[in-house]
Parts: structure tokens; sequence; C-alpha cells
DNA sequence: CCAAAAAAGATTGCATACGATTTTTGCGGG
DNA sequence: CCCGCAAAAATCGTATGCAATCTTTTTTGG
């Protein structure tokens, strides 16, 4: 897969910061792995593909390596990261250690408007898991990250949102490169469990289910170290 | 009180990157309030402090700003940050969330050489802590901060790290504008007795008495709404 | 004398240019 | 046929220039 074969809707150059869309766009690729991990990201032809010079597209990648989905090697460019099983460990004891307390703050402000949001997602979400073909997979990816995205907004701390918003990128990274299963399909019930007890104001309840839900997205994880992994960071795949 | 007042190490150029270096710099001056809230920093002036091109003053501008400690408003250039009570309220429930947490994974991971270095770690808080004038007391504030980091760097998890150093940063600037009075000595004796509890591994004490530390910080702020909060942001100041 | 408009000045956003470093290619020797 | 080495191409790091936008000062009309 070579980010020369992607084709990015058209950027809606409004006021708003180009390189922010830029990076919104690339960021999208990686999470539902339409750009593999390892891929180079060359300035020139992010540049040329989203049609703006090399600084700013500079600029989108800077932010990328921020958020951790892509890494950048002076002189050598960026590449979609490939995180290591270790780090896969330390993306989800981070959610294994906010997550659930971003549950209990958002059972406290759950709103009928809410509800509703939460079940147009959980929706879309089985939608997907319905449809066939890789297309429907992707956007079944999408979509779960979507639904812990939406718990985070709920819960009204964007310092977290933010982050969270990092840590399920992430996430998406490191299930494309451990998962057994791809898409572990019993998540949409646990999504189904988990509004059932915010609806219900249940905070303790929401907290704990959360928490084996990541435990259960990480089981599905193979992180044993494969054969060469040295191998195949200098192999760059 | 001017960036342009300010004068910094020079950068030690090495094959480094320069727009790092320069980050760190500028990160450090903020953290200890060389430069208040509300300063502006505009990338000629960056870059000639520096002595580097704007090109790479804005890079390390542009690094800061997703930190939260700049903030930079399109045409208009990058200022250090002015957090509302608001962001002041999610930094504290932020750490609240997780140091707690990181506590627990540091007891459990305490080698005789991590004991070694929390003790010169206190040492040199006590030490600010006994000096006087304002040179020790952005010691003093910075050593606080730091004593936080390093149970983070324990915990041995590099993505809950790397998101402590934003949170103990964006900390320094909240007190900086709301606290009562300056950094509560009080806190010191609190690290004293978490050192306590890591070493004993009690990491279910560790995790309390972090928990009320964070609760003493914050109780020292004083997050009313100001006389007029939207003209004091108009003003810039 | 004051308010609004206009001009001048400063600063940012972005593109481009050039030297430095890395990667690839072409070629001769083993 | 394969390997090492030098030249060429590609890519990155950084400085600089120009247009666009914002700020400040000056001018002008009431």
């Amino acid at each position: 897969m070579n980010i020369a074969d992607q084709t990015f809707p058209a950027v809606d150059n409004a006021n708003e910061d180009r390189a922010q869309a830029i990076r919104d766009q690339l960021r999208d690729a990686i999470v539902d792995r339409r750009l593999a991990p390892g891929t180079k990201l060359s300035e020139g032809e992010v540049g040329t593909l989203f049609d703006v010079s090399r600084t700013v597209a500079r600029a989108a990648l800077q932010m990328l390596s921020f958020e951790g989905l892509v890494r950048t090697e002076r002189n050598r460019g960026a590449f979609v990261a490939n995180p290591s099983p270790e780090e896969a460990r330390q993306v989800f004891a981070s959610r294994r250690l906010i997550e659930p307390g971003i549950a209990i703050a958002a059972a406290g402000r759950m709103t009928p408007a809410h509800v509703v949001a939460f079940k147009a997602q959980l929706d879309e979400e089985g939608r997907f898991i319905a449809e066939r073909g890789p297309s429907a997979r992707r956007s079944e990816i999408k979509a779960s990250g979507d639904f812990h995205l939406l718990l985070a907004s709920v819960a009204g701390n964007v310092i977290l949102q933010r982050f969270m918003e990092e840590l399920v990128a992430r996430s998406s990274l490191v299930i494309a490169l451990y998962g057994r299963s791809g898409v572990s399909s019993c998540g949409h019930s646990e999504h189904m469990n988990i509004l059932e007890a915010l609806e219900n104001g249940n905070s303790e309840r929401a907290s704990a289910l959360m928490l084996h839900h990541i435990d259960h997205i990480e089981a599905d994880l193979d992180l044993r170290v494969r054969s060469g992994p040295a191998l195949r960071q200098a192999l760059e795949f």
C-alpha cells in the first residue's frame, strides 16, 4: 500500500488552517487502515497530493508525529507508525487507567440528547457489522472507536478528550498490527451494555463494564514478539 | 514581562533538532514563569533570539501549541497560554484521574536506585524552599513539578509520562494565574509521605496520598471568575 | 476637538530556493 | 553472478521572499 494510491476528498480550503485539514485526512486514512503501518509519507508527495507546498505538508506531518501516529526520522522522512508490542501494551494500560474514569464522569452528565446520539452511533456500528466487504470493515473499525470518543466528549473534559483521541487512534494502529480477528464483534454488545448502564446513571457498572471491555479488546491481540521484530522494523514493514 | 527581556542559554546546536531545543527552552521559561501568561511570542522575535529563521521558530511554537502551553491565533501569532478557570479545573480533574494510577504502577516498580533519585529530588526541593528570592521560588516550582514527573517515569509508561509532562506544565501555568499562596509549602511534606509509601510498596496508600495531594494543590487555587474575565482576555492580559 | 476613513507598518501564511544528507543507480572488479 | 564504490537522484532542513491579514498611525470631514 502506497500513499500515492490514495485519493483524498478535496480540502474545503476555508479560512481554516490547511495543515490541520490535511492532518485530519491523513489521520482518518491511518485509523481506518487505508495507509498501512510503515508506509512512507514523504513531504513532497503529501504536498503534491493535497496541492500545497512542502511547508504545509510538513506541518501536517509534524502534528501527526505529536499524536504518535507518525514516526519521523531526521533526514529520512515520516512513516506511518509501527507500534511495538510494548507500545501497544502501554496504549491499553493508559486506556484502562483513564476510560473507567471517563465512563463515571459521563454517567453523571448524560442527557436525553446524549442517549439519542449514542443510539444513533450504535445503530451505525451495527449496520457496518452486518455489511460485507473491506469498506464496511473499515467503517466498522472507525465507528467502534467513535463510540469511545463520543463517551469522552460527554464526559466534558476537553483535555482528556484530546488525549482519548490520540489513544483511540493509536489503538487502531495496534489492532491493525496485532489483532487476531480484526474487530471483535462482541465489542458491539459490550458497547450496548455500557450505554444501558450510562442511561440508568449506574456509573459504577458503566465503569466496570468499560474496564472489561478494554480487557477484551486487548485480549484479542497477539502481542508476542514475532520472528525478528528487529528485522521487521529494519525492513520498514 | 516581554520575551525580548529574556536571555536563553545557547542552544547546543548538535545534530539534534534545533526546533526541539528551542521548544524546551521556551517551555522551561513558561513553566517557571519567566514568561507570563499572555506574553506574545512572535515568530521573528523568537527566531532572532535563538538565531534561527522564522521557519524553525515557527515549528517550536507549533509544538508548544500542541502541549497547550501556547495559544496561536490565525494571522495574529502565538501567546503564552492563559488558561480559563474551567480549563484549570479540567487540568486537575485529569491529574486526579491519572496520578493515583501512576502511583500504583510506580509502587510496583520501585528499585533502590529509584529511591535514591527520589531522595535527591526531595532534598533539592527542600533546599529551594529554605532559600529566599524569586530565583529560588522559580526553582521550587520546577522542582515540585519534577517530583511528579519522576514518579511518572518510574511508572514506566512512556505515553502516560508524556501526558503527565503536559499536565504538569499546564498546572504550573494555572498556579501562576490562580494560585493563592504561590506554592503550598505543605506540598513538600506530602511528597515525602508519598515517597515513604512507595518505599514500603504500599501502593494503596501511595495512591490515596497522591489523590489528597492533588486536592490540596487545587484547593489552594482561587478559581472564581475574576471581575471581567472577558475583558481580561480581550486586553490580552 | 472628535470620529471615521485611509495609509503605513508590522506580522503571519505560504511558496520557493539552496545546501546537506540519504538513497538509489550504474559500473567495474572479483 | 555478486559485491563494493562512486556518481546521480531524491529527500530533508532551513533561509528567505512575497502576498495576505492584522495593527497602528495619520489624515480628513464634521
